[in-house]
DNA sequence: TCAAACGCGGACTAATATAGTCCGCGTTAT
DNA sequence: ATAACGCGGACTATATTAGTCCGCGTTTGA
């Protein structure tokens, strides 16, 4: 299992289908089963994103998510940071007070300040925190959109297209 | 849990404990009691630093560990690699290929290169990693030098010392 | 010589996190 | 009224982490 989950991959995918979507608002069940993947599970990711701001919720029949502003202003950080919550690269168990030449309770020096090693690990923290900030939505969008044939996103808008107004048809 | 885990705060502690250890040559046993840690876990854990080439292992009564090399020429990426093993931050389960509108097989274009949302995790990555290689046990020792009473390192010096000759004497 | 302490490795356990399912609630369009 | 929607909580299975325990072969001081 690793630090950034198929939660993140899963949430990041669908968002990027919410680029192309153009007016429509497909709901988690539409966006799982366009990319095959389990509707239950999509379907806990999304609340998060909405909480933090970064698409909307349309609720009742017809209902479903849309982004909550433009793709250049959502970063892969807002995403991971809205899905993850605030997991911490590193936890820091304090070991550095309980050394055997200490007594009970440890001389202050000991705990003063964040301990060098702590340091070290938040500055990496850092540093990948600040390589996700630097891509937006916009950017991926792009990137993918370049590698697919021309008329690709046409073809997914009609396949939502359709699903939409199949949500009437198949209520007889 | 993290994904830099407390093997790693263990692990590196214990390192720049060997750095201030002058000619000793600390058992895992010792450096675990030092710390008030489990000395069982701790053992766990050497062995892969000794594989990694940066401590030596002395086999029998009387043995421990030491630097393999200059703390200079430790790095903190080096540490954790050792401990950790190759554990990446993200892995891409590859949705991109499991596209509702695809044929089985998907076309070729669907899996070309890397997916951009897994080649900007991999780019934090490397971002997280740059920042851990950085950083040598070295740099560590100094700052956490300049934190303790002057006294200190030879305190431990001489607690560790202790250990190593009762170590006959409690064979009685 | 022989026991004690060492490093090493494997089997084991407990607690936690991830991935995923299932069900019920209130809302909304037909 | 009903069916599909978003939302939330309870639930399960599996993997990882943290930690224990035991046995093997080596070294060495009594
Ligand atoms: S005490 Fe936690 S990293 Fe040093
Ligand atoms: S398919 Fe894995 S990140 Fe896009």
């Amino acid at each position: 299992m690793a630090h950034l989950t198929s939660r993140v991959e899963y949430g990041i995918h669908c968002l990027l289908w919410l680029v192309g979507a153009g007016e429509q608002q497909p709901s988690s069940r539409d966006l799982a089963e366009l990319q095959g993947i389990s509707p239950s599970f999509l379907a806990k990711i999304f609340p998060r994103l909405e909480k933090a701001g970064i698409v909307a919720a349309v609720p009742g029949l017809r209902g479903g998510y849309r982004l909550a502003r433009p793709a250049a202003q959502i970063t892969v950080l807002d995403i991971v940071d809205a899905i993850e919550g605030d997991k911490p690269l590193f936890e820091c168990q304090e070991i550095r007070t309980r050394c055997a030449l200490f007594d009970d309770p440890p001389p202050r020096w000991a705990s003063r300040g964040t301990c060098a090693i702590h340091a070290t690990m938040q500055r990496a923290e850092r540093a990948m925190r600040d390589a996700l900030a630097a891509e937006t939505l916009a950017d991926l969008a792009r990137a993918l959109e370049r590698k697919a044939p021309a008329d690709f996103g046409a073809s997914v808008e009609r396949w939502l297209g359709e699903r939409a107004s199949s949500r009437r048809g198949s209520a007889r």
